[in-house]
DNA sequence: TGTATTTTTATTGTCGACATGATTTTCGGA
DNA sequence: TCCGAAAATCATGTCGACAATAAAAATACA
């Protein structure tokens, strides 16, 4: 078990345990860096953070409420599994989800949202010509996150977070496997869909965003079906 | 503050703690036993529950997450209030929500679901012949929870859940000065629905969905209508 | 040698206590 | 009498320790 001994600020302020723990964990989760499956050794975490178990605990038991981890009980927590036998329901969900997000961005927004997706639609233009896939996997959560903020649901922001972390364990799942990349056309779509929301034309943001998840979805989809061939010829 | 001294069991099992404070205090927020903006004080739960404040801490983490409580950094945790302004992005949510799930219900049921279906269908019955509104409320949460269920997409069924938690406590707050009760109309609407997914009939169930939800919309509209009014003439 | 049982170990769930920061109260001055 | 500062009070955030339970290891037996 080689860890980096402890990249944590000696100096914590009060109140900021738990948010910190749930960050780190959080963060490592989402990168696959903790692996679906794996335990969660509360002592282990107490002593790599230089923490009590007390905020450890707390920041596990919120991410269980989110359903990164499984808490067992009276046995270690687990990372949770991505379950790939029931992914068109992810896919369902993501569909309607960036359709409605986006139709309401192109109803309600306001300026500074605008500015926001602008900012985050020039990051993942850059991570894509660096042709860094975790890149551009984290900034395109961020793109769509900030379609959600301009939607200005908090209920359906609440499942877009939800299903964009999900989608950035499931993306860096293959991008771990195949690194030819997301193909660029996606930067055009985000524009096309900046476009759209900026000119508050609604039909044409809900045919955008549609066409977007279509996109992913078959992305996935055919990662998924390398990867079964190759496991077959095994 | 006049509270029950303790109604728990004192032989506990381990490891239910937290689910058993989480489970009153959940109970409590949705009945408005607990009032919204009410703060909740952590040593005074641990005596009424009998129990160590850690189990407590862990439960309101919980409770935070989904939105039910509203944690203040290194100040009393409070019960979230309901947003009576931003009413529309709640039943735009609900119906939506509504639609989606009992279109897939229809699409997925099984047996089992329809059981489950009719026995709250029932239930629902039975509290609204008693004119029971609490018990309405109640029931009819877990005929929509048993919809979600039947709909086998775990990401709408937590969507669900939300929304129907947060109904509960909208209805609540106006079934406090209304007494004159659900409109029976909603069994029929339900032995519909019923119907519509028994027989895999895709469409009727989207279309009865919709009418259904814009019923509970105009109707909690309209008791915010007379209250505000009732406001007015003070 | 393989299996059932007991012992050991390790990890979780819970507890009481202390420190820190916020709130309230008290006290002094105008 | 009213306002501001200092002190006291109080609730939270964090900690280390103990008890209970499940997994692992060791032992006994066929």
């Amino acid at each position: 078990m080689t860890q980096k001994p402890a990249a944590c600020p000696p100096e914590r302020k009060r109140g900021s345990g738990v948010q910190y723990v749930y960050d780190v964990l959080r963060g490592e989760i989402l990168d696959l860096t903790l692996a679906p499956g794996s335990p969660i050794d509360e002592i282990m975490l107490s002593e790599r953070l230089s923490m009590s178990r007390t905020p450890i605990r707390e920041a596990l038991v919120r991410l269980a409420s989110e359903g990164l981890v499984t808490a067992l009980p009276n046995r270690s927590t687990v990372v949770s599994s991505i379950d790939l036998l029931n992914l068109h329901n992810f896919f369902d969900a993501l569909t309607l989800m960036y359709r409605v997000t986006t139709r309401l961005a192109a109803e309600n927004r306001e300026a500074a949202d605008l500015s926001a997706l602008e900012h985050w639609h020039r990051e993942y233009a850059k991570a894509a010509e660096a042709r860094d896939a975790p890149g551009m996997i984290a900034t395109n959560r961020e793109f769509h996150a900030a379609i959600a903020t301009a939607g200005r649901n908090p209920y359906y922001e609440a499942l877009c977070h939800r299903l964009l972390d999900e989608g950035r364990r499931l993306l860096r799942l293959y991008y771990y496997t195949f690194e030819d990349g997301v193909p660029a056309r996606y930067v055009q779509e985000h524009a096309d869909m900046i476009a759209a929301i900026e000119s508050r034309d609604v039909p044409r943001a809900d045919a955008l965003a549609q066409a977007h998840a279509d996109q992913i979805v078959t992305q996935i989809q055919t990662m998924i079906a390398r990867d079964r061939r190759q496991h077959i010829t095994l």
